[in-house]
DNA sequence: TTATTATATTAGAATATTCTAATATAATTA
DNA sequence: TAATTATATTAGAATATTCTAATATAATAA
């Protein structure tokens, strides 16, 4: 590669071992980097610290809450459900939307150490 | 809102103490989408797991690491110290670059949470 | 069956992100 | 001073994301 350092300093025993972490860890880095790209808008975010409150909530509910209509949040619901977050039952006519826990096993922990809302 | 359910199981009052949520929680989850979109770059997110790995890296090595080009690297870089989140110094030439941890006390227990690497 | 309600899907416009290539800057050394 | 090295910046192409408007689907009720 000819990105290397000429420098002298440049620890190269350091510099292999981080490339070694990289190739070790790789796909789960990019596996969690797609997790935290479904939270970083912030209308799903919203909508995932929504569904930690109140446990479930049907599409109508959430886009009046956010006030966005009602496509764009179900293009939104679709891509957290899609990634795993987010599971969904139907009542008739009306579909609740909730929190994978079980595939999420430390998404509500994570969430309460991101933020700490006051009561 | 023209948005607003039609079922009376609609629970207004909660849909109500839920916008009360959303609008005294607003910038501040604004706030965190926005440093999760700093880490829902893969990229970005190794720069920041090296970091936290290697204490400090240059610019250079940090390159041939993740095998990503100087001007890419520099790039993702800037984003990350304009969000805050890294901080750099120079010695010479070489510029290092290092978490914050002062500004975000809470990064490193974070990415603890979210990743369980293998030794 | 038809109308109504809730949700989902689609196409495409508007916008944002990321990468590449070229060039600029800044510290060091000869 | 000029050359070298490390990093930063810029413009623009390629790509991805998000929203809007229109339409589709699916359950229910009349």
């Amino acid at each position: 590669m000819s990105e290397e350092c000429y420098r002298e300093s440049s620890n190269i025993s350091e510099v292999e071992k981080a490339k070694s972490f990289i190739s070790d860890n790789h796909l789960e880095i990019e596996k969690e980097s797609e997790k935290l790209a479904l939270l970083s808008n912030s209308v799903r975010l919203k909508i995932v610290l929504l569904l930690k409150n109140f446990n479930k909530l049907c599409v109508c509910d959430i886009g009046e809450i956010l006030e966005v209509n009602q496509s764009s949040i179900s293009q939104h619901l679709r891509k957290l459900k899609d990634g795993g977050i987010l599971n969904k039952s139907r009542e008739g006519l009306t579909i609740y939307y909730f929190i994978d826990e079980v595939n999420n096993p430390d998404l509500i922990g994570l969430l309460e150490k991101i933020f700490l809302f006051k009561e």
